[in-house]
RNA sequence: GGAUGGGUGGCAGAGCGGUUGAAUGCACCGGUCUUGAAAACCGGCGUGGGCACAAGUCCACCGCGGGUUCGAAUCCCGCCCCAUCCGCCA
């Protein structure tokens, strides 16, 4: 959600904003419907004032015992006119209102423009990728054969994008959630959340899936939806909050797992657990001050990135162009790892700062110590990380010429002390 | 699913249909007092918006939406949400 003091202020900004997203300028249709709003919008209180006066008048007249026949007859007169100022404000309202949630967050200055993926600029490689003296396989074949990876029982149980892991596979995963939350908890200072992932329609306006994106989403039949990210309820942990300036920054992580339809993605990923309707995610988000908003985004990212790090794969960093960031981010990172059986960098995790924009939403703020006004909170969320993708790492950065897969030490402890699946 | 009770300012909590934007307390801000702090006392303190260069002034907001009325936080209807109890259940 934009703020209308400032299009108002600097109209030609919007439309540099919205060009740079790929989207046609509205400057003009919003100071059109902004100035129809506020014309309407005295047209009414002119209206209403009268009225006030009059009733408070006959008020004064009857405790006095007039006759106040008179001055009721012209309140009634003055309805008509009223009820369409009234009625025209609120439609003006109403336009200017879904224009304005629509419209997505304006970009940072440092954000390289571009119309798709394209236009993504790499800034930094981290991590020798391994060297094969044999034709390195894809997860799905190595996970397949070792028997731990089961695409057909998933497809007789939920239909295509799912999956089944089983036995060392599904601790696995496990383990790599409690590695990262350790890693997030102890390390990096966030809290432990275990959110609802079931939430109501307002939680995913605030965070901007909704309206706009519902085709992306699982509902149920109670009305509520599957989160597609604990984004969702993690920054929601701070909406319609006025929280003490002392509080900032507050740093939440949670396990949950995520749904998402992909409508849109038809054809798109179809071999594997590269995209799935459900998957497993360790999400980082942070609520911040709007001065200390920009370091946290990398400070953030490094948390993402020391699980890579530690995970010994070999990944890189990518800065999101105008046309590829998510319309509540005004900059992403992404980080990408290095899948051998694809022979490319595939995302892992994606660290946005979202400035104001997810806190105008959800009327989150805080009070500027010594302050009596508020002001909006600055949210960052970041994967910390997918982990069916690192899993898919693993796999394929780790495999052996036998079809084994010799997993990094640092996971061990957390598998029993397991060294290679097999 | 059934039955009650309830949604008012940052929080708590009043509010006969007519200067109630709303008592009171807490919190917060300024001041007096004090070597300093606390306490006490005095004063201030909701949000959004229109008009105006400004002082200011006006409008809206007591969960949301309708209705009754000259006039609604207060009465009526619908919806949403919360709490408690019962039932069911991991």
């Amino acid at each position: 959600m934009l703020d209308l003091r400032w299009i108002r202020e600097s109209p030609e900004a919007l439309d540099r904003a919205l060009g740079r997203r790929g989207e046609p300028p509205a400057a003009a249709r919003v100071g059109a419907l902004d100035a129809e709003r506020r014309a309407c919008q005295t047209r009414f209180q002119e209206c209403r004032q009268r009225r006030n006066a009059l009733s408070r008048e006959i008020g004064r007249a009857k405790a006095a015992g007039e006759p106040a026949d008179e001055l009721i007859a012209e309140v009634s007169r003055l309805k008509d006119g009223e009820r369409d100022a009234e009625e025209a404000e609120r439609k003006a309202a109403a336009e200017l209102d879904a224009l304005l949630e629509g419209m997505p967050n304006p970009p940072d200055e440092d954000v390289p423009d571009g119309t798709d993926e394209a236009g993504n600029v790499e800034l930094s490689r981290t991590g020798a990728r391994p060297e094969f003296d044999f034709a390195p396989k894809d997860h799905v074949e190595l996970g397949e054969a070792l028997g731990l990876m089961d695409f057909e029982r998933a497809a007789f149980l939920s239909g295509a994008r799912f999956v089944v892991l089983r036995g060392a596979l599904a601790r696995l995963e496990r383990a790599l959630a409690q590695f990262m939350l350790d890693v997030h908890t102890e390390e990096f200072g966030y809290e432990e959340v275990s959110p609802p992932t079931l939430v109501r329609s307002p939680a995913l306006f605030g965070t901007g899936q909704l309206p706009k994106f519902e085709q992306d989403l699982f509902r149920t039949d109670t009305g509520h939806w599957l989160i597609p990210t604990a984004e969702v309820p993690l920054t929601n942990m701070a909406g319609g909050r006025i929280l003490a300036e002392e509080e900032l920054p507050l740093r939440f992580t949670a396990f949950t797992p995520c749904y998402r339809s992909e409508a849109g993605s038809a054809g798109r990923d179809t071999r594997g657990m590269i995209r799935q309707h459900q998957f497993q995610k360790v999400e980082l988000v942070s609520v911040a001050h709007p001065d200390a908003s920009a370091g946290e985004h990398e400070r953030m990212t490094r948390a993402a990135e020391a699980i890579l790090e530690r995970l010994e794969l070999p990944w890189r960093r990518v800065i999101l162009c105008t046309g590829d960031m998510g319309a509540a981010a005004r900059k992403t990172y992404d980080l990408e790892v290095w899948l051998p059986g694809q022979g490319a960098y595939r995302e892992i995790s994606s660290c946005s700062n979202c400035g104001d924009y997810q806190a105008r939403r959800m009327n989150a703020r805080f009070r500027p110590s010594g302050s009596k006004a508020t002001r909006f909170v600055h949210t960052l969320n970041g994967s910390g990380l997918a982990l069916g993708r690192a899993l898919i790492a693993l796999l394929e950065n780790g495999q052996q010429a036998d079809g084994s897969v010799v997993l990094p030490p640092a996971i061990r402890p957390y598998m029993g002390g397991c060294e290679r699946l097999e």
